[in-house]
DNA sequence: TTTATTGGATAATGGTCATTATCCTAAAGC
DNA sequence: GCTTTAGGATAATGACCATTATCCAATAAA
């Protein structure tokens, strides 16, 4: 072999976290493999020595994005109120419509997602059901952290189409707001 | 002239109409000038009489569709509880997420227009403000329907990305009576 | 009736796309 | 030291892309 043992495993890990920058700047579609594969610096060859094809990239893009938006969220202390608020007014920051290429794929590639294959929609599956088993534990209500994911994910996407910053404060601010009440309010429903 | 003179405008309607549904379904990006004029049922040639480009069709295709949804919720009477919960069902139904080529653009489009150029974003800014305006007529409530806006666009949208149907129904009722409570809540609040 | 106009069709242009075949090279295994 | 192996580069393939130039035909204006 022309590499170690463990330079195959580190490169893919730099070919999916790449790409899944590129993907979540300018689409997966709009993305060539030649862009993908570039982004990671190597060519269009050395890239299906890892990926069988492009649906299969996606599927490892999805599946790494995904547990890292999982991941933000399993990080903070349920019991830590300042904690659970600074991950929300994070998630809906100007900072995060800003930059996409940084920040949780659902905004970006939600849609895309939806055209998909199977393989992808599957590994988008389970990456979000992670993601609301987590948010679920900051919650502790299964439908109170669906709706926090929807209108999180919505008020972002909808933000980055928006010209006018205001409108996009405006927006995130609502959001924000909509959603320290809904788990103040559970909270307390939970204490009684 | 080859046509009488209302045919012009027809045809342009019929390019932007069957144009949007072909871009709900498959995406803009991904959908070829070609495809685009196809739907209408005439060449790439003619499309270039109506349109300057891509950018230029997407525009007036964003324009429509989001004037669609607007109208759909100005249709509803604020006074009738039962007009108000039936929007709010029908956007958050299966048949929404079964059939993205006939429904609201945002959950189908909004991440490829926030990576669109300025003429874009201009008119996606225009459209979602009027939007905004007819909810916010239906809750009372500035902030309320931005809230109503996001979790709705972002129930559907990641609703169609999911494979099972039953999450794909828990996440859409779990949005749908959030939405439900904060109007009632709105309204109660009006009233004190 | 003649002529200018214009929506539409056809086809060419130059570029980009995903995918594949081939070669190269250095390290692993003998 | 020799051979096998496999990640990476290069380049070719054939399909598709947006855009443009040209032709066509029918009607509105003369």
């Amino acid at each position: 072999m022309r590499y170690n043992t463990e330079y195959k495993e580190q490169a893919r890990a730099k070919l999916v976290e790449a790409g899944g920058r590129r993907a979540k700047q300018h689409g997966f579609n709009s993305s060539g493999m030649a862009d993908l594969a570039a982004a990671a610096g190597v060519t269009t060859g050395s890239l299906y020595k890892h990926f069988s094809g492009k649906s299969d990239l996606l599927v490892a893009m999805i599946t790494a994005e995904l547990k890292r938006t999982a991941d933000m969220y399993s990080a903070v202390d349920p019991a830590d109120a300042a904690q659970v608020s600074g991950a929300l007014a994070g998630y809906l920051s100007m900072s995060h419509v800003k930059h996409p290429e940084a920040g949780c794929p659902l905004p970006s590639l939600t849609p895309e997602i939806g055209r998909a294959d199977e393989a992808v929609k599957e590994a988008f599956e389970q990456g979000v059901q992670t993601i609301h088993a987590n948010v679920n534990a900051l919650t502790g209500d299964t439908n109170t952290a669906w709706v926090i994911m929807a209108q999180n994910v919505g008020a972002v996407m909808i933000a980055r189409a928006m010209q006018s910053e205001a409108l996009q404060r405006e927006l995130l601010n609502a959001v924000r707001h909509a959603g320290e009440q809904l788990i103040s309010s559970e909270k307390s429903a939970q204490k009684a």
